[in-house]
DNA sequence: CCTACCGATCGGTAGG
DNA sequence: CCTACCGATCGGTAGG
């Protein structure tokens, strides 16, 4: 009883979320989630169910969101270096934006329990694979020269991940400027040229 | 007594730095390495002082192996642009030859005790910096165009990293190939025009 | 190289 | 929300 108004579940992930960007899921224990909110620890237990099941409702609906994003960038956006375009934007922005969480879904994925791990890992799939049918599709249309469409959609995605390590609020560039210099690195790596 | 002739100080470290690459060094316990080897936990001692200084005897030397290695491959190259192709080279082509060293250094450096941790960031600052003064070397050149070089070198390097992520020797690209691509999408990010 | 064992800490439960 | 407490496991030591 007794339970504190600002300590609930969203509040417990938020928590959490903060510490295992900063040390890793293993690498953070759950007395110092709980004296994040300033409870003991068996108290944390009236909000979550376990510690997997704590990080599995931090990472998968991340994961979709992250579907999702790019299907609002993109649909009925042509011709596709736009879509191309918008698809880098809108992951980059994310990156800047949400950056422990997007830490959080790249490090600590490995420490997360079958079979969310999968589902994780095939909604990542799906998306790198979505990327990479833009590059072919603009290779086909004439539009990108690129030897390797895989390495080009890896290497993209990857510097996208990269900008959540990087990122300040307080530094000179906002989260839109960001998002547009990789979506122009993005265009150049698929050696973009205007037709 | 009865040494096991197969066990050595290298052995235990090649031993942790395939579990560190799979699990995180947290995700690692002692008795898993020594699992691998054949061995007790108590045993381990015998080559290691402790699991941090064990982590930073993978850690440290790479990081300055990493330095070595960018001024083998670049000093003399003229012009800039080879230079920043020989340096993309040589740091994407160890992300795909030594893969589980890459994924340590870079998922658990926070892992890493002080005042190690400060040593390897410092170590890794001085090559992000070192590549961040090629791009602004040819953008001053004329030849690169880049609106923010330090983001340019953050994604040149980052992909890089990411190799190691992804890369299979079973694959169809070799290390070498892949280094080839990644040194051209870097070229490209940062707009390079033969002049 | 081993067995035996240490204190500390982990995630989690009982019970109120 | 708490105190009290659980078994398991951690990194590491003693001593041979």
């Amino acid at each position: 009883m007794t339970a504190r108004p600002g300590v609930t579940p969203a509040a417990v992930r938020d928590a959490a979320l903060t510490l295992f960007a900063e040390r890793g899921y293993h690498g953070t224990a759950l007395s110092e989630v709980a004296g994040l909110l300033e409870i003991r620890t068996p108290s944390l237990y009236n909000h979550i169910t376990s510690k997997q099941e704590l990080l599995a409702q931090i990472v998968l609906p991340l994961s979709q969101e992250v579907l999702d994003d790019l299907a609002a960038a993109t649909d009925g956006v042509e011709p596709v270096a736009e879509r191309l375009r918008a698809a880098v934007r809108v992951y980059a922005h994310r990156h800047a934006v949400q950056r422990r969480e997007a830490l959080v879904l790249n490090t600590d994925v490995a420490a997360l329990d079958e079979p969310w791990r999968s589902r994780v890992l095939a909604l990542r799939r799906r998306h790198e694979r979505a990327i990479r049918d833009l590059i072919v599709e603009g290779v086909e249309a004439g539009v990108f020269a690129v030897d390797h469409p895989a390495l080009a959609s890896f290497g993209i995605l990857e510097m996208c991940v990269a900008i959540a390590r990087w990122f300040s609020p307080d530094g000179p560039l906002s989260p839109a400027e960001t998002a547009d210099a990789h979506a122009t690195f993005a265009l150049r790596m698929v050696g973009f040229r205007q037709s």
